[in-house]
DNA sequence: TGTACATCAGTGAACGCGCGTTCACTGATGTAC
DNA sequence: TGTACATCAGTGAACGCGCGTTCACTGATGTAC
């Protein structure tokens, strides 16, 4: 039996990336530390500043790391067969799942936004969402209106996700986040 | 000619929240310190905590500000004889017009959740939301669907908003965040 | 109109604390030969 | 298979800094009589 750590982590990136994610959906990413972050990895507390610099390299780790789960949910749906009805409720399972990733994700001035890292994971999240909302559109009616109707789309599920993780939704539309958003955000595809 | 300050500052609370602002809108909420902002106003460190006791009792009197803004915004779209659309664009103009406010007032992890005010404030914006969506729909068709109607007419505003003013929509929606809402949100309100 | 007193707004020195950063180090791993 | 050496990950002591908070204070304003 070892009951003595070993020198070296093995994985600490993942682990200090783990307790960020923890820590920022207990108390926003405001109250975070990279001393705290040591602390709840057990590792010494000028360990986080070798592998991520500063605060801001971490974070941008983070919203990184958030863009590639974004777009991994979103190509997981189109891969199922679901419309932009069920992407839109992907992109709030995501963020509700992810509070604390989404958090970081759209707040630009605690990111390094040149980052390549985050730059590649932006533009895979990017994509994939495009590809979610020209999918629905006939062929002969894309143009002008497809881009027009990506930032609809966007910006409706964008809006509810951001809502329901911040609490400021009414209580009676229950608990189930996604069956709330399929509600909400239905009018937009279905008019009637 | 009198070319010293006087001891009582007179209005240091008003001073203070837009000082406040500044300091938000220059770089995020995270980085402000209730020393910066006596700095930033010219009083003495410690005049501050009299007036808002701590950081939370500050912004959650901002984000109470922010909400009767808001509110206003509406109401005056409304006496204008605007219908949703225009409340939408209102809703936008707010954003983009007090940013600091904006980012401080979906944040609950920053603020004095049950502070009086904000409560009264965020009330008052209810309403103000609530009224613009009740005027577009027919008296006959009022009910459980316009509570939907609401919520999705909130979610598209408030996501198109938080995009917009956190650089996440692409450059080529131009400059002008009011003609570029009115052309996002209209989908919702008049389907093709 | 004048005086006394209470209340309030803002001061400035002092404190202890957690933070980020630096730096010489140590232990472990990988590679060349 | 063995040895030497370079590289890398994490340590821990030390530092200086800005922060929030406390507290006795001072200057100004308002009110009672």
């Amino acid at each position: 039996m070892r009951d003595t750590r070993p020198y070296h982590h093995g994985d600490l990136r993942r682990t200090l990336l783990a307790a960020a994610a923890e820590a920022i959906t207990e108390s926003g990413p405001a109250a975070l530390s990279l001393r705290d972050l040591a602390r709840r990895a057990g590792v010494s507390h000028a360990a986080p500043a070798h592998h991520f610099g500063d605060k801001a390299g971490l974070l941008t780790a983070l919203a990184a790391e958030g863009f590639g789960l974004l777009a991994d949910e979103l190509d997981s749906t189109r891969a199922a067969g679901g419309g932009v009805l069920d992407a839109g409720v992907g992109y709030v399972r995501f963020a509700v799942g992810h509070r604390a990733h989404f958090s970081v994700m759209f707040q630009p001035e605690l990111l390094n936004d040149t980052d390549p890292e985050l730059r590649a994971a932006k533009d895979r999240a990017s994509d994939a969402l495009a590809d979610a909302v020209a999918s629905v559109q006939e062929p002969q009616r894309r143009g002008a209106d497809t881009r027009i109707a990506g930032l609809s789309a966007w910006s409706i599920v964008h809006g509810f996700a951001t809502l329901w993780v911040s609490g400021a939704l009414p209580e009676d539309l229950g608990t189930d986040p996604e069956a709330a958003a399929r509600q909400v955000i239905r009018p937009l595809f279905a008019p009637g």
